[in-house]
RNA sequence: GGGCGGUUAGCUCAGUUGGUUAGAGCGUUCGGUUCACAUCCGAGAGGUCAUAGGUUCGAAUCCUAUACUGCCCA
């Protein structure tokens, strides 16, 4: 809303580490060349030359689109600040501790030949098989047999373990069993986490391929055998006839030897969750590894801290859950990735050091590359070959772009910010990393609301993606239709917390809107006046009307703005334009002559344009161009939101009659098809101050029911249509085509409804319970319903009662 | 397995702290070439608010269970 505060809207784009190599990667190897070819530096000029063309694909949709972003203040993540900033707080961090080198078990994309956080792992239901196999027990005591998903990993089995409750396998204790084909000697343990309803309650244990063997491995001292490699290949330890072996190879191998040893006892059919690459897909190889870590417990904390505080809102609130569950159960956050688009780890090896100590020795951290090391003045110095998780720079996002670690200006005036709006699938990726990295550096939270938006979604409901076909350009709609109308419609539909089904139809319909815009300016500058005006000077009973809804209107956006809610503002203004201004408002002002209702539409007309502008820009910039005065800013964008406050209430009880009449005159009109030239005449019987309303507007209500006279009568006119209101009485003569029964029955029928609910509320007003219990508005607001449909039952009685009764 | 949603007109959805005669858009039916707009105007039809209980003077709205459905986490 253009209420004059100082707004920064930064713009920018991550480098998408993983995914964005994927896809250079792959546009080499389809003029066959692979990144090894080329070495580092030549690929990621190649990188680059890539990010320049289509890196800035988002910035310029969202020009496109209209955005008003400050692009002076555009960011990369890997341009000079921000990666100033990354450098920093790696260093800060490891010098504090928090960032550790080690040995640990991590999701590893073999594809994508790299490690990934936990949260960049998915978790997929595939259907695939459940094989048991035999293990013999040592000395000649028969076989334990282990149910398991992935036989290949057999090969780095150095256990297998039992529930110590499953009595079927106490006779177990102490025993140990010889590895087929391997021939390794395992013991069996005995761990709690085992389920004994699992397969045979007996499983192979592989510390070195499995998080929960990882686990019982740590927990019973077992070895830890790596027997598939960073490639998805067997390593030399799965055994010389196993090496070099893709996974599947080495599983229908084993299948086979053990198929031939007749250890193989069946195979079943099981539906089962396998973790994969949330950017390419493949089945995640779970393995221990040597990475960069990050502790996470203490950030968690104060991040937590700040959400239950109230300090962060989330919109819908039920994600604020979601992002709490997250940071109660973190995990340390691998950083490390082995691919080369990226920022390099600020990590130096020195070569010397290392030799002669433990694996901690010779590691430099430094925002600087070093010259020699620290310790023995050597300078064969390397630097870290990996990248870190691109997520790392874009959680400082919030205070990198203004300049950290330097306390500017802009980082002074516009941190914390206010808002941030994304998707809930990166709630944890980015979100919470955003938030916790704030009150680490910045000293605060990075925003105080976070609105999460739904996905946009085809008319089926179905996610979009291009091997389905339906996909929406953007650029393709705003051809077809204009931004103003693709924006529109997302708005429109972008309720908090769903995702939005969007099809040609919205758009067409958007568009019917824009034109409705467009055509009612031309009403405006034909029929209406520019010119001051004081609203407080309105007398006529539609000005006061018009002017208390779009009163109520502007109060109504207000409230939609500070919930976040711009759906309903759009369905708001919508309504209002198309039905209220439109469908009355300029109806009867081109049956005016008043030079203060001319200036009046033309005045509302402008500030309605103001009301739109947020998700209606560029139509309303140029209709503003048109509409202007001279004393005017130059553009829209320069305009103060309109503040109009009116409240006539009692015009608006009166324009309720009188369009109530005119409708009811239409209804008549077309249930007996008389034409729209034929001009019938109406006999109301009302109350005097309802008679002065209708006097008032009659200029209006002849042109706009067809009607030539309003006869103020208490007679009802033979051969007339009749319906009735609360305060009136209305009949329309229309000679031989009435037909008395059908009439009869009308009426019957609107008398009966009435009755239902005066029987509900008499009922509910003579309810001692009620009356005690609720408040006294909601009392009066009863009564007053009661005495309306009363009055109504009682006018239409009349007309029934003054019908020819014809029995039968 | 744990957690969070959803179920309202043919379709897509609104419905704020319990009190409206349950609404909109699209679709549908009928009628319209009045000089802003047929990308339009007017009028209508269409809902036992998923089901079963409960709380309450009063439930689409709160509680419990069930069914179907979607998402997240393990």
């Amino acid at each position: 809303m253009l209420c004059g505060r100082n707004v920064m809207w930064v713009p920018g784009t991550d480098h998408g580490g993983i995914a964005t190599q994927t896809v250079v990667e792959k546009n080499l190897l389809s003029g066959g060349i692979k990144k090894c070819d080329l070495g580092r530096d030549e690929f990621l000029k190649r990188m680059e030359e890539w990010r320049m063309n289509y890196g800035g694909t988002i910035l310029e949709q969202l020009k496109e689109l209209g955005c008003a972003c400050d692009w002076k203040n555009t960011h990369f993540t890997m341009d000079e600040v921000c990666s100033r900033a990354v450098k920093e707080a790696f260093v800060r961090l490891y010098e504090e501790g928090k960032i550790y080198r080690g040995y640990r078990m991590i999701n590893f994309c073999v594809r994508c030949e790299t490690s990934l956080s936990d949260v960049e792992v998915e978790y997929r239901e595939e259907r695939g098989f459940l094989w048991y196999i035999k293990y013999p027990i040592e000395g000649g005591g028969g076989f334990v047999t282990v149910a398991t998903t992935r036989p290949e990993t057999m090969l780095g089995d150095t256990a297998v373990a039992v529930n110590p409750s499953d009595g079927r396998f106490s006779h177990l204790k102490g025993k140990e069993l010889i590895l087929p084909i391997v021939g390794r000697r395992i013991p069996v343990v005995f761990d709690e986490i085992v389920q004994p309803e699992f397969g045979t309650g007996a499983v192979k244990v592989t510390p070195a391929h499995d998080f929960n063997d990882f686990e019982i491995g740590q927990r019973h001292g077992l070895k830890s055998v790596k027997v598939i490699d960073e490639k998805g290949r067997m390593t030399a330890e799965a055994g010389d006839e196993f090496r070099g072996l893709t996974r599947d190879e080495a599983r229908r191998k084993i299948l086979e030897k053990l198929s031939e040893k007749r250890l193989l006892v069946k195979r079943e059919e099981l539906t089962h969750s396998v973790s994969t690459c949330y950017r390419c897909g493949e089945p995640i190889e779970p393995m221990l590894s040597l990475q960069w870590f990050l502790k996470m417990e203490e950030l968690a904390k104060s991040a937590i801290k700040a959400t239950q505080a109230g300090a962060i809102k989330f919109y819908p609130e039920r994600w604020r859950e979601s992002f709490l569950n997250f940071l109660n159960n973190i995990r340390d956050w691998c950083l490390s990735r082995q691919i080369w688009w990226g920022h390099r780890l600020p990590v130096y090896y020195c070569k010397k050091c290392a030799q002669n100590s433990d694996s901690a020795g010779g590691i430099i951290v430094s925002r600087e590359h070093p010259e020699k090391c620290p310790v023995c003045q050597s300078a064969e110095i390397e630097q870290d070959k990996d990248v870190l998780d691109t997520w790392f720079s874009s959680a400082l996002w919030p205070f990198e772009v203004f300049g950290w670690p330097e306390n500017t200006k802009e980082l002074k005036y516009f941190y914390p910010t206010s808002v941030l709006v994304t998707g809930h699938e990166i709630l944890h990726l980015w979100v919470a990393r955003m938030v916790m990295m704030g009150l680490k550096f910045a000293g605060d939270i990075p925003f105080h609301s976070v609105y999460i938006h739904g996905i946009v979604r085809d008319k089926h409901g179905k996610k979009m993606s291009k091997s389905l076909g339906n996909t929406v350009d953007p650029l393709e709609v705003t051809g077809k239709y204009g931004v103003d109308s693709l924006r529109f419609s997302i708005v429109r539909s972008a309720v908090a917390g769903h995702d939005l089904l969007i099809s040609e139809d919205d758009f067409i319909s958007s568009r019917n809107f824009m034109n409705k815009i467009w055509n009612a300016a031309n009403v405006v500058i034909n029929r209406a006046d520019a010119g001051d005006i004081d609203i407080k000077d309105a007398d006529d009973l539609s000005d006061k009307w018009i002017l208390t809804e779009f009163s109520d209107l502007l109060k109504e956006i207000r409230t939609c703005f500070e919930m976040y809610d711009a759906a309903k503002y759009s369905r708001l203004v919508y309504d209002f334009f198309w039905n209220k201004f439109c469908g009355w408002h300029l109806e009867i002002l081109k049956l005016k002559e008043n030079s203060f209702s001319k200036r009046l539409s033309y005045y509302l007309y402008k500030a309605l344009l103001l009301a739109l502008h947020p998700v209606i820009p560029f139509l309303t910039e140029e209709i503003y161009g048109c509409v202007r005065s001279a004393d005017d800013p130059e553009s829209i964008l320069l305009c103060r939101w309109p503040d109009i406050q009116y409240e006539s209430r009692p015009a608006c009880d009166e324009m309720t009659e009188v369009f109530a009449l005119i409708q009811g005159i239409r209804n008549i009109r077309s249930t007996f098809h008389v034409p729209s030239k034929t001009k019938v005449s109406s006999y109301v019987s009302t109350d005097e101050k309802t008679k002065e309303s209708v006097e008032k507007t009659e200029f209006f209500i002849k042109p706009l029911a067809s009607v030539d006279k309003i006869i103020f009568t208490e007679e009802r006119p033979p051969q007339s249509s009749n319906f009735a209101t609360p305060r009136l009485r209305c009949s329309v003569p229309l000679g031989g085509v009435i037909d008395i029964k059908a009439e009869v029955q009308k009426l019957a029928k609107e008398a009966e409804q009435i009755d239902s609910h005066i029987a509900k509320l008499e009922k509910l007003l003579s309810n001692g319970n009620f009356v005690g219990n609720a408040g006294e508005e909601v009392i009066q607001q009863k009564k007053a319903l009661l005495a309306d449909f009363s009055q109504k039952k009682k006018n239409i009685l009349f007309f029934l009662e003054s019908l020819p009764r014809r029995q039968k």
